[in-house]
DNA sequence: CTGAAAGCGCTTACAG
DNA sequence: CTGAAAGCGCTTACAG
């Protein structure tokens, strides 16, 4: 006999009692609830998560998917591990557990993702690197999971998600360049198809509009997340007939290679060509010059994916009541020497 | 009615049938095989796992824990991710899934993993990021839950473990940079009460003694895992009246500190000092001078581990009959530019 | 406040 | 090859 059988039977009571005062229910008397509870610690007692699992019809256990393959994992760094800290000092306090899914390299994501939808192991789940068109959001939905992601999708359905305020970085740092002058400016997007390449993209675009500069589609560079990518676009960029005066970058690594192959070329970012940095990453700190780029708090993001999921858990809705969340973190400037420099005047 | 019963009743047959067929079990004709499989694609069943794992007593999925405090999670970049896919390769053959369970910043890893060995979520664990003394190890073992770690422990306990081959790297480095006329070399060892710690630094003592240079303590550095604790040990030895003319970095990533500190004191590696890295990492590729560093496998390490938890779970050890393995992942020597110099002659 | 009992959705000896 | 039934370890109306 094990498990809350064997403590009941220890004690000469029901298991329905033991379960009722290992549960915290008020109908149980405080004697009664003492001796379970001493029991429990002496016997080393931890209900059984399959059993509890099967009888509330609930796990008790958030999902969060990512994505093991190079392109979104490759230097992602503290990003998820700062994210995931967030999360859990939301769903904690809630008695949730959570469950790290990582979809590995070359599997199809829906596919891993329905394994775990379909059999009940999750009661909710957190979506990273959300694609233009994803369908798992579709299977979320369709098996009435609740969800939030990471990154808005381009689906014609709503469901909560919590994005980076990608608008108001492409405005502010444009707006920076552009008072200095800047005209060229050359924006580099993720390749693949994650949404926040569009989104991004058209950030950049609609805020260029708004200053009267013209869009020129040459001076969008699609680069991986990786140095040699950065290096590659300098490389590029360098050998254009009218090189852009200033570059915006979305993936701060790639400024390791940029700030390189700009050297090789005898150019200095914030003297001869302005740079600009979407994301405040440990490893960009030590760049000579200092790289302007704008930081983000992770713990905050993840405590807002957090919030954002339990709203969407009916049990939680009275103590979470945000509705369907659609929200952008803000993102700080952080000014580095960088962009420091006007453009030249032609 | 749901799950396995509506299929039953769908088909007109029991439920241990439709279990059975569903199940693989050979006692069962081909015709009523066929049917239930048809049937679940159909309706799009699926098991539900607490159930399954109720009536099995297992269920099939294997933890992977890792911290996210600072120290060990900061910079850990494609480290894990890397790992993580190497292990799936082999347990998603064996019908086992990947939980990560990242123990929250500030939080007693002890409990928390606690939490999920005693409530039985999953079959077998993954440790990482081992202690000297690592009482999750007694734990497990407590609880008889087949594990492996990554890392040794300390502990007068036999235990699977997969660890790098710190002893290895000590002696090529230090062989290399002893030839070469070095005898003062600095080695870098990191902070907290992470098991390679020691292992590497008795690697470091072992193999100077073997070649005949005193041990001198005042060349240890302890250095966190991030580019200013490089810039501070290179401030620090530089302070130092007789500057070490090597220096041995445990964590990659604080070569890029280390690098600049030197640079700001017109010291270029490879020429006026030889510098080692230890485990290459995609953010130091585009040092100039290159560095010499080891390169490791993570996927190879991942399969590692996965071989090496299978062969603690008994249904898989006759598939897997390694024993308890106990054995160190093969690092490779990259050849680079930073520790090309010979010793300066006294 | 407590007990007896049904039920969660599976699996698996045991008969036949 | 198939069915009936017990059982996995919990929770939760329902009585009392």
């Amino acid at each position: 006999m094990r498990g809350i059988a064997r403590l009941a039977k220890e004690l000469g009571i029901s298991t329905g009692t033991v379960s009722r005062a290992l549960n915290g229910r008020p109908d149980v008397s405080p004697e009664t609830r003492e001796r379970v509870l001493a029991a429990a610690r002496r016997l080393g007692y931890a209900p059984n998560q399959a059993a509890r699992a099967l009888a509330q019809g609930k796990t008790g256990s958030v999902g969060f998917m990512i994505d093991l393959d190079q392109e979104t994992a490759a230097s992602s760094d503290y990003f998820f591990m700062g994210v995931f800290d967030g999360v859990q000092s939301v769903i904690d306090e809630e008695g949730l557990d959570l469950l790290v899914l990582p979809c590995p390299t070359g599997k199809d994501r829906y596919a891993y993702l329905e394994r775990f939808v379909q059999r009940g192991v999750v009661d909710a789940m957190i979506l990273a690197a959300v694609q233009h068109h994803d369908r798992r959001i579709e299977l979320l939905q369709a098996n009435a999971i609740p969800f939030v992601t990471l990154g808005r999708s381009s689906l014609p359905i709503r469901h909560a998600w919590i994005d980076l305020d990608f608008e108001s970085a492409a405005d502010v740092s444009l707006s920076r360049l552009i008072a200095r002058g800047h005209r060229r400016i050359a924006v580099t997007i993720p390749h693949g198809d994650v949404n926040f390449k569009h989104v991004f993209l058209d950030a950049y675009k609609a805020t260029l509009t708004r200053h009267g500069v013209d869009f020129d589609p040459d001076l969008v560079f699609v680069t991986r997340r990786n140095e040699a990518a950065g290096y590659e676009a300098a490389d590029r960029m360098l050998a254009m007939a009218v090189p852009p005066t200033a570059v915006l970058l979305i993936y701060e690594v790639t400024a390791i290679g940029l700030y390189r192959r700009l050297q090789e070329a005898g150019l200095v970012p914030g003297r001869d060509i302005a740079v600009v940095g979407f994301r405040d990453e440990p490893t960009t700190r030590f760049l000579t010059p200092s790289l302007t780029c704008f930081r983000l708090s992770l713990t905050d993001l993840g405590v807002a994916l957090g919030h954002a999921l339990l709203a969407q858990i009916p049990r939680f809705q009275s103590k979470f009541p945000l509705g369907l969340v659609e929200s952008r973190q803000p993102l700080e400037l952080r000014v580095g020497e960088s962009d420091a420099n006007p453009a030249p005047s032609p």
